[in-house]
DNA sequence: TTATATACGATAAATTTTGTCGTATATATT
DNA sequence: AATATATACGACAAAATTTATCGTATATAA
């Protein structure tokens, strides 16, 4: 229980791949899926979705792909994993408080404590060290 | 992202619940159920797991119900979602190792350390610190 | 004897995750 | 200019998981 998504997965082995290819090189999504066993044309969503957020920058055309291009020491996995899956939480009402149990919710005050040393301990390791 | 499943939510409740009631109370999946909304019959298979895991202790027939067994001090949170839902880990290969990917994956080893940094917190948060 | 509770397997509904397809657009190469 | 190959992106489909329901059996207090 508590697994990341096959999306987060795919995502961060591209990012490792790419971290360890030579300086400046751009790499197309359909080489890294090739290599991994990732459906290409998810893959593909995945990296355009990067690019949206900035992790990585897409080059169009033949010879096309991506590479890097955000400071991944700047980038705490909480950031990475919210970008592409949304509020990290033991439960929903960390960020969405339309529940209707909420005023008889007897865990919500215990819950968030826990929460909130895993957000903790989230913001404090950097998409670098899961690359490196 | 990184929730906890109803199941896991509807035992936590019902732990804090039966904590909070007067020393040996027993308290039936019914009660439970009506004042947190929550299904009666679900709400009881968990709490059947959980007389299973020697959690909860059952009392049959009429007046039966269930009443806390363990000591909630002595369960990590790691345990107790372990018994409900299996093994913990941001990635299945921290227990399964039957992954094709296995050999050209990247991400293992790093996903691994944090893994264990996320076991740990869970490790050393016991049941108690929820329900109290 | 009856009413009410747990025990438990089978199954169904709902939701989420995962993957596919088709079409459009950009651009390096010939 | 034509072609081949890459990204861009929305719609859709398949698969897996989670969540909930149902039916029947058993235990036991009243």
């Amino acid at each position: 229980m508590l697994k990341i998504t096959r999306k987060v997965e795919y995502a961060l082995i591209a990012l490792r791949h790419m971290q360890h290819s030579p300086k400046d090189t751009v790499t197309s999504a359909k080489v890294i899926a090739k290599q991994y066993g990732i459906p290409q044309h998810l893959l593909a969503k995945i990296l355009q979705q990067m690019a949206k957020d900035n992790v990585v920058k897409a080059i169009q055309g033949p010879t096309g792909g991506y590479k890097i291009s955000a400071d991944l020491h700047q980038i705490s996995l909480k950031d990475f994993f919210e970008k592409l899956e949304g509020p990290l939480g033991l439960m929903d009402c960390y960020s969405n408080s339309d529940c209707a149990q909420m005023k008889s919710c007897n865990i919500l005050t215990p819950i968030q404590r826990i929460n909130q040393n895993m957000r903790d301990m989230f913001s404090n390791t950097s998409l670098q060290e899961i690359t490196q």
